[in-house]
RNA sequence: GGCGCCGUACCCAAGUGGUUAAGGGAGCAGUCUGCAAAACUGCGAUGCAUCGGUUCGAAUCCGAUCGGCGCCUCCA
């Protein structure tokens, strides 16, 4: 049984779709006016891993997540760079694929841009205003929030306490102080679409409510995005849709945690973020393996909680991967053994998944599932030593690729073994530098020259490669 | 000022009323190895910020205190 914890709710709540077997979820996707930093990185992990385990537990899950590309920080990009905002927006979208298709995250299934839903967001501003819940003055279009006599059941605020807040620039022409613009109307020099109210552009809320309407219905069941997102975007969304059609909305809310730096939220107004680039760039790993290495960073905490990030949380990410494709090396040995252990292992075999599922099933515990496969590993290398057969080994990799494959792990054919790091122009020695380097020890080794041996074990330490003399006589390297 | 979250070993991190408080990393000792690496074995919180309370029983519930953070303004 599924529980997720409904920010709606405040709790763990049993998780059970609308229409029995298929899951509608939305998810709010960035803003494309820079590049994607950790934290949006890990925004998309998560509901990625959350759509990759509803598929994995056998749902048909329709995914949608957006991109909002009409928005005062696009415009001041466009401006400030005397481009349009297309380009801008396009250049974006473009990093923001490159970025993520790096850590593996895949497209969702639907991927709707605010400039393509006009039409549905104008029909939904104007069953508002019909319905009087939302007003306009001088070409803008504001929500009435005291239309909505709930507003602020997801984020369990007051409208009275959100006054005394006193942060909220007034402006004249609202009503209240709290209503919010569903459509704005066009300065001279910004983009525009035409309305019933002139020329403008939607508000940032408004684009989300008519997109997810658009592809999953009126109420569907899940609706995702982070933490900062509670308040006023999704608490905004809910007015503005249950307002316009009368029904509920999302019915799980779900909202993923920062990623920080010394305790500190990541993000642009602090200056304290790293962009998915240059981590990539800075990493001394190979892409693929610092985008797993990302991965597996993010998976082994909590979706809700905070995680700092460091270069020690990333080493020790990459210490705790070298592990399982240590085993998974070994696991490729070929074997002559079949013996009785092979019996232990279908226990730990039937065991495994049913507590990794069990883990995931609980809020999506991504670090509890980790650990299962942590205490898999360790069994399988227990087994291994007293002798595994060969058949038995490929259930073992059968197992592993399914259960990471629910994660995005473990499906790198090759680690750090003896791979070539040009590709991320790694200084130092080059591939056939290491190549000759190990040859020669190798040749001193069987001539039992122990001491030019050591030494070339000793120079290439120096530079982070680490030798390794595997049981078939041949020698590989990591870093 | 309002609302909310967090504080578990050297580090990271599960657990949120009931057998000996998961797991990873680092460390130390040992087995194996020409030496290493990997793997294996053993060692590590009588205690879960502090102080009270509820309970047969609490890291887990309640209250207070201390420390840190987030939202209330664009923000994943």
């Amino acid at each position: 049984m599924l529980k997720v914890f409904n920010t709606l709710t405040g709790r763990k709540d049993t998780f059970e779709p609308l229409v029995s077997g298929q899951v509608r979820m939305y998810v709010c996707g960035v803003t494309v006016y820079d590049d994607c930093h950790l934290g949006h990185a890990r925004s998309a992990l998560v509901f990625e891993t959350i759509r990759r385990y509803l598929e994995h537990a056998g749902f048909a899950v329709t995914f949608v997540k957006n991109f909002t590309d009409v928005d005062d920080k696009i415009i001041k990009r466009a401006n400030e760079q005397n481009v349009s905002c297309d380009t801008i927006t396009a250049k974006y979208i473009r990093a923001y694929y490159e970025d993520m298709g790096k850590l593996g995250i895949g497209h969702a299934s639907v991927e709707p841009k605010a400039t393509e839903h006009m039409a549905d967001i104008i029909t939904l501003i104007e069953a508002l205003v019909q319905k009087g819940m939302a007003y306009d003055v001088a070409g803008d279009v504001y929500f009435q929030v005291e239309k909505y006599p709930v507003y602020g059941r997801l984020s369990k605020r007051k409208a009275e306490d959100l006054l005394a807040g006193a942060r909220v620039e007034v402006d004249e022409r609202k009503r209240n102080p709290m209503d919010f613009a569903l459509w704005k109307g066009a300065k001279p020099g910004e983009p525009a679409w035409p309305s019933p109210w002139g020329p403008g552009r939607p508000g940032w809320h408004i684009e989300c409510s008519a997109m997810s309407m658009r592809h999953l219905g009126e109420t569907f069941d899940i609706h995702g995005g982070g933490m900062d997102l509670i308040f006023p975007h999704h608490e905004n969304e809910i007015a503005q849709s249950c307002g316009a059609t009368g029904k509920e909305f999302a019915r799980y809310w779900i909202h993923n945690g920062f990623v920080q730096i010394n305790q500190e939220k990541m993000s642009k107004s602090l200056g304290n973020f790293f962009t998915i680039k240059e981590i990539f760039e800075k990493s001394e790993w190979p892409g693929e393996i610092t985008g797993e290495i990302l991965r597996y960073f993010l998976l082994t905490n909590h979706y809700r909680s905070p995680l700092d990030f460091s270069d020690q949380a990333l080493r020790e990410a990459k210490y705790a991967l070298d592990g399982f494709y240590d085993l998974f090396n070994r696991l490729k040995e070929p074997t002559t053994a079949d013996g009785p252990v092979n019996e232990k292992l279908a226990t730990a075999l039937e065991r495994t998944r049913p507590a990794f599922e069990r883990a995931m099933d609980d809020d999506f515990n991504t670090p509890a599932a980790v650990a299962e496969l942590q205490g898999f590993r360790s069994e399988v290398n227990k087994l291994l030593e007293a002798g595994l057969s060969a058949n038995a080994r490929q259930q073992v990799r059968e197992l592993f690729r399914l259960l990471g494959s629910v994660l995005g792990l473990f499906q790198l054919e090759k680690w750090q073994f003896n791979v070539d790091l040009s590709d991320i122009g790694v200084k130092g020695l080059t591939e056939e530098q290491i190549k000759s380097k190990v040859e020669e020890r190798n040749e001193a080794r069987s001539k039992k020259d122990f001491a030019r041996s050591d030494a070339i074990r000793k120079e290439l330490a120096a530079q982070g490669i680490l030798l390794e003399d595997r049981p078939d006589g041949t020698t590989r390297w990591k870093r």
